[in-house]
DNA sequence: ACGTCCACTTAGGATAACGCAG
DNA sequence: CTGCGTTATCCTAAGTGGACGT
């Protein structure tokens, strides 16, 4: 077991040994995996000799049990909000300087060539980049930079561009397009050097130190300037985000630790030392007005434990999510509207995985809205529709303005009360005038102690994967059809939370493709078969040993082409039910991994199947804890 | 009870890297 | 070896929810 004694003393040890330059990665750039706390991470430290201390050979169930006692015990060594005791890092990475364009590229104002100073210039290359795309014909976005964009002319600037339609940055758009053409056609050399540069940045930058443990940063660069891209109707869409410098910056670091340098001749914002918080640097963008923060990579053990906890929190509430629906199910006939209101969100939220809806400030954003800030316009009440009872039509744009569209049957009280909430309303009120996030929030907490509206979601996510795969998995089936069943296991999932994607533009073209391919399997099967026909017969006269060998390769053969045709042919329904549904969002944010890991050790499917390299990491906690008995 | 601030998770699209057929 | 489609990674916007002050 851990002693507190060793792990200062390796601490120490370590950090006199910090160096951000080391390699981390072994020469053949395959990340080593090693158990700690039941995390692995690619930064931590080898060839220490403490090192052995946490990898003394163990048997695997021992492990287990001590890694547990571990989580347990990491918990309960930072009370009262103590994210941890040190922390070291060298700070973010600045976007590069703004470069002049070549001369020859030229700004046309109404058809006459405009030198432009560089401030004007470096906005005008925003728009310039973007002409190919649908934002730069929207007219919120053209206003909002044309607006922007003024206030970085100088004066003789402002006074001829008074016209965005007068502007011509075609020029500008080619040259950055001719650009990126240089980029893609360099030599082999050419790229090998900017991706060691870019490992160097990567060494130097993207690693902290914290606790005893070097980590991994997810995004180590300050945001770059250019224009804001909302999504859906945003009302600041085209502003100007402003270039950050280093006196925009936070830096958060611990007191005893070497403090990043800023870059010479610059100061930071500010140096703080507040081990509540698990960010390293932040700083208030223009926009919105709201912080950012460079944060630890998902690998780290702070993500980790957090993850850890969302879904232990989700099996908690499976063991009492009973109660809880028979409560709102009697919460219905309260004689109190609020009640009412709360019981019948709760519902939508349990049933639907909506998420919480809390209140945005109106012209601030998008109009989306959630379960609790849904408005009367967002749903339509049918007491008869389509052969079924009491069914409710949803139709409203959620988080970034993905629409939600659903009809469904509701219980005859929850209909009723809907019905209720409607009563001498406008379309454009609240639909649960009574609830907000809040309110239920408190409601929640009293039922079970961390319950929270998100917490829904992650629970009906899961135990849906879980049920699915149980439903779904034939035990007789091929690796290939088994991971197909995982797929739809896990797009049940994407279903019920809406997770969305464009359709890729190659869809169509590449579907094509892969039929052609089955159509041409599938001839190349049949032939096969007339071989081995003709081949059989040719056994049969001759008798001898040649033929009879070939008989057997011809066979094998058959049933190679056989196995690739089914490959592809499960590929392609695959592919075809993916269309429009986004897996990954569930998978990294709302599937208990552990789930995943048990299934895979059940069926004997290599997890590289399930999870690549990333999510590997990410779950690393889960690879080690779940055996093939989990149960969510 | 409400508004505001802050910290953190969740989200889809853009872009880079990879890998395979021709 | 090259071009093209797929997959992984990067990017950062947009949510959730708690704390705190009034």
């Amino acid at each position: 077991m851990f002693q507190p004694l060793f792990i200062y003393k390796f601490l120490t040890i370590f950090v006199l040994n910090f160096d951000p330059h080391f390699q981390v990665k072994s020469a053949d750039g395959k990340v080593k995996k090693e158990k700690e706390n039941g995390f692995s991470s690619p930064g931590h430290v080898k060839s220490e000799p403490e090192d052995d201390f946490y990898h003394s050979p163990k048997q695997e169930k021992t492990l287990k049990r001590e890694r547990e006692e571990d989580f347990e015990w990491e918990e309960e060594r930072y009370k009262d909000g103590v994210k941890w005791q040190f922390l070291e890092h060298k700070g973010p990475v600045f976007a590069p300087p703004y470069e002049a364009l070549p001369d020859h590229v030229k700004f046309y104002y109404d058809g006459k060539h405009m030198k432009l100073a560089p401030a004007a210039e470096e906005v005008s290359t925003f728009f310039g980049k973007m002409l190919d795309h649908d934002y730069t014909t929207k007219e919120v976005f053209r206003k909002n930079f044309f607006k922007d964009w003024r206030k970085e002319m100088n004066s003789e600037e402002k006074s001829k561009i008074t016209d965005l339609k007068k502007c011509d940055f075609n020029e500008i758009n080619d040259y950055f397009k001719a650009q990126s053409e240089i980029r893609k056609a360099m030599s082999k050399e050419q790229k090998l050097k900017i991706k060691e540069e870019n490992e160097r940045i990567l060494q130097e930058y993207g690693f902290c130190l914290m606790d005893n443990h070097k980590e991994r940063i997810a995004n180590f660069r300050i945001e770059p300037p250019g224009l804001f891209r909302g999504r859906g109707d945003h009302p600041k869409m085209g502003m100007l985000k402003r270039r950050s410098r280093p006196e925009d910056i936070i830096i958060n670091c611990s007191k005893d630790s070497k403090h990043p340098k800023p870059p010479p001749g610059t100061k930071w914002k500010e140096v703080r030392h507040d081990n509540k918080v698990t960010w390293l640097v932040s700083w208030t963008e223009n926009i919105q007005g709201s912080i950012k923060y460079i944060m630890l990579n998902p690998s780290s053990r702070i993500k980790g434990e957090k993850d850890w906890q969302k879904y232990e929190t989700a099996r908690r509430l499976k063991k009492c999510v009973d109660r809880i629906r028979s409560q709102y199910h009697e919460d219905w006939k309260s004689k109190e509207m609020r009640i009412r209101q709360r019981a019948v969100a709760l519902y939508f939220i349990d049933k639907l995985a909506l998420r919480a809806g809390n209140e945005k400030e109106e012209g601030e954003t998008a109009d989306t809205v959630g379960c609790c800030s849904l408005r009367v316009e967002h749903i339509n009440l049918y007491p008869e529709k389509d052969g079924q009872e009491f069914v409710v039509e949803f139709d409203f744009l959620g988080k970034d303005s993905i629409r939600y569209y659903n009809k469904v049957p509701v219980e005859k009280r929850a209909f009723k009360n809907l019905q209720l909430f409607m009563e001498n309303k406008a379309t454009e009120d609240d639909l649960f005038d009574r609830l907000n996030t809040s309110i239920l929030n408190k409601h929640l907490q009293e039922l079970m102690d961390g319950l929270t509206a998100k917490v829904f979601r992650t629970y009906n996510a899961s135990i849906t994967l879980q049920q699915q795969l149980k439903e779904l998995t034939s035990p007789d089936e091929n690796i290939p059809a088994k991971i197909l069943s995982y797929n739809r296991a896990n797009r049940a999932v994407a279903i019920l939370c809406n997770h969305q994607r464009a359709a890729p533009k190659t869809f169509e073209k590449s579907m094509q493709t892969l039929q052609a391919k089955i159509d041409a399997k599938k001839d190349q099967l049949s032939d096969a078969r007339r071989e081995l026909k003709s081949s059989k017969a040719d056994a049969k006269v001759r008798r001898d040993e040649k033929s009879k060998k070939t008989v057997e390769t011809r066979k094998k053969a058959i049933s190679r082409i056989e196995e690739q045709l089914m490959r592809m042919e499960v590929q392609a329904t695959d592919r075809e039910e993916n269309k429009q549904i986004a897996l990954g969002t569930s998978k990294l944010n709302y599937l208990d991994p552990r789930i995943s890991v048990a299934w895979c050790k059940k069926w004997d499917i290599p997890v590289e199947k399930i999870y690549n390299k990333t999510q590997r990491e990410k779950f690393a906690w889960a690879l080690d804890m779940a055996e093939d008995d989990y149960e969510f």
